[in-house]
DNA sequence: ACCTATTGATAATG
DNA sequence: TCATTATCAATAGGT
């Protein structure tokens, strides 16, 4: 170097530190890209500054595939051990513990389903088993039923409202028929009434509802 | 450089690139120490030569530690989109599909085992997992049956053998006694039949059989 | 590996 | 940060 070899330790002056780093720098990363042309080498370098500021350089590529390539490279021990072993491994431990826990939730519903592995139970656990299944069963039923009486509570108030509805229709129709003189045959042949009509040979004075309330009532059991 | 300068490309004879990439990569690497040296910098240099071999330098502790270093500093979108969503983020994704699983599976069987969610199932659930409970709970009562029948079986097994002991017994004790001359009653206060003898004021044929035949009888139900 | 002529790098300075 | 320059380091080509 010019005027006077340097000593090869840390520059105290903090100026001349900062100058020779930028000049270095630039010249290293000059002298790598030099390299890399000349010998066809792919070459990364990262360079860290004293306040922590970054500097890098990757000829052929980013840097991102040089780590790979790096890791890859570097002795799958040292890699596998440090790079991957420290996330992969612990997630691909986690992972089996998980299927091993859903191996076991699996099997015991295939038991509890019926598909019958009761014959390796012991009759000890096949009758703890029937307790619960019987309780298990009696909280069904009675949960079944609170569904359905829920169900038929609906249903009657429906009931009620169609009914109510009915009756104010029938007085509004006779009303009409009153205020218009219009007789009765016409109005039951105007499509809506006709069904209901004929369906219920009814004198109930509901006509509407036979065929409104229990939509569904052969889905219930 | 000397004798010539050096144009700027791949250097095609092989000696010579070779040659070459080994001065000048010797050159950068103690380059790079001195910038580390002088200036307080952390660097890391990788080079792959033409051939894939691999050369290093890491000053201030291990490529590993500047890696994880570059990855923070380089800013983290950067990082994690290229260094860890290609592994980590599928086991996470994985990780994440297999605790959903076990949730389901978990809240199958608490459901199942009587601590009663049925409240959040629909009626026709409820008629299907009813079904189940009845089919399942045949099996089990049929196991059951099944089981106690063969111990049943094996227990009259014993009490014939039992039975057959003690006639043999029984007549070996009378040939004994008219043999020796020896009374009945000394045999009986000899101990072992003493208990058996009080117990059942029997006049059955086998007088061993009543404390022998149900040792676990109290167990069955 | 070593040698050396020559070029490149750079410390000090402005 | 840029330019200059005196000096030293790196190195191409040869042995």
């Amino acid at each position: 170097m010019a005027r006077g070899k340097v000593q090869m330790k840390r520059i105290e002056n903090p100026v001349h530190r900062q100058v020779t780093f930028c000049k270095r720098r630039t010249s290293l990363l000059k002298k790598a890209n030099e390299l890399s042309v000349l010998c066809d080498a792919e070459i990364g370098i990262i360079i860290f500054s004293t306040h922590g500021k970054l500097y890098e350089l990757a000829t052929k590529g980013t840097m991102e595939g040089l780590i790979e390539r790096y890791k890859t490279a570097c002795g799958d021990a040292h890699s596998t051990a440090a790079g991957e072993s420290n996330q992969s491994q612990e997630f691909k431990q986690e992972i089996s513990m998980l299927k091993k826990e859903i191996d076991l939730l699996h099997q015991s519903l295939r038991c509890m389903l019926g598909e019958g592995t009761a014959g390796h139970m012991t009759l000890d656990e096949l009758l703890v088993l029937e307790k619960h299944l019987e309780m298990w069963m009696c909280h069904i039923r009675a949960t079944k039923m609170q569904i359905m009486f829920q169900e038929i509570q609906s249903l009657k108030n429906k009931e009620g409202i169609l009914k109510a509805a009915n009756v104010f229709l029938q007085e509004k129709i006779l009303e009409q028929n009153s205020l218009f003189d219009v007789s009765p045959m016409i109005v039951q042949q105007n499509g809506h009434f006709d069904d209901a009509g004929q369906m219920a040979g009814d004198d109930t004075p509901f006509p509407l509802t036979n065929c409104v309330i229990f939509p569904s009532a052969g889905g219930l059991y």
